[in-house]
DNA sequence: ACCAATGTAAAACGATTGCTTTACTTTACA
DNA sequence: TGTAAAGTAAAGCAATCGTTTTACATTGGT
């Protein structure tokens, strides 16, 4: 593993935990167990370092996401928080965090939430045998409250979820 | 208007639009027109400041949430993100940014998610004659799911997440 | 008229912020 | 073997953090 793999995961996962804002440079460096100056030359800037992070947990999850039905969407949904915890969508968070007036970081969430929108779509389409725009919208109000949920009810959400989307799409098939 | 109220509301606008790290104390004493000393006579600390805040908006929220329906609860979100924006939950976002770590700001979110909880199984017990549990889990992934996917796909959502609500709710009926 | 409460502005606290630099060591390859 | 790239530790940058203090002004009630 390369110093900007080690470095990127190393920072996902403090950023994670402890919020983007509260994690200091010192943190990370120690975490990484790497120089600040060689933090800098790779990374370029905390919010740059944080886009990297988003950018890279974008790839991992919607690797996930390659799925063909909507049931599995939300299967791959309860394998993530069982592998990665519940600590709500950290491209919201960063975004939050900074007002969304870093720019870095706004595009990053931007493109994620773009991706992850088309990619429900998708799915739907795919599961359903045709597009269905509502559906698919209410279908990401079940991932979003899911993941949210999942913060203070645990698991069960994700499995709630679940329940509630295989009920829509029967409902549209018939 | 007292001093402690206008600073509770002059630090709720600015932690929720700007983030409670991103929020020094000189902003917020210069937005509330007081001194530094003021505010800490009368907040005790930044933390405890945000506890207030927190404290305040659940009495705010939930006082719209006084409702006899499920659709009434979803048009009050509806009202709520027109009123307020939406910038997702204050409560899990200022719990987040601050990792669970500040015990001032842990409780608050707590108690909030626990009585919004409560609610949401009361308003659906009455709307629809009996205790239902399952069906107020899969409401608050709604309510959660509204409220966060609003962020990027604004007010539709809601409406979206309300005809979802209707859709369960009459099926549970027959 | 007085006193206690409550406010102010402003300086300073030590700690920490993101970031840069200096000086030195290790590594890899021709 | 020699050299260039890439790493390190550690000190230091100005700025800002949350917080406290100092010294003084303004109130309202007895």
């Amino acid at each position: 593993m390369d110093r900007i793999s080690k470095l990127t995961a190393t920072a996902e996962q403090l950023f994670d935990r402890h919020g983007y804002m509260a994690t200091g440079i010192d943190r990370l460096t120690e975490a990484a167990g790497m120089s600040s100056r060689t933090l800098y030359k790779h990374a370029g800037s905390k919010a740059a370092l944080m886009a990297r992070v988003l950018t890279e947990r974008d790839r991992r999850f919607m690797a996930r996401l390659d799925v063909q039905t909507v049931d599995a969407l939300f299967a791959a949904l309860e394998d993530w928080v069982r592998v990665e915890g519940c600590r709500g969508c950290l491209f919201l968070r960063s975004r939050a965090e900074t007002g969304g007036d870093t720019p870095e970081i706004a595009d990053a969430v931007a493109a994620h939430k773009d991706a992850f929108h088309r990619r429900i779509a998708e799915v739907v389409a795919k599961d359903l045998g045709q597009d269905d725009p509502a559906l698919a919208e209410q279908m990401l109000i079940l991932f979003e409250g899911a993941t949210h949920a999942a913060v203070y009810r645990g698991q069960q959400a994700v499995a709630a979820a679940r329940a509630v989307a295989a009920i829509l799409l029967e409902s549209a098939r018939g």
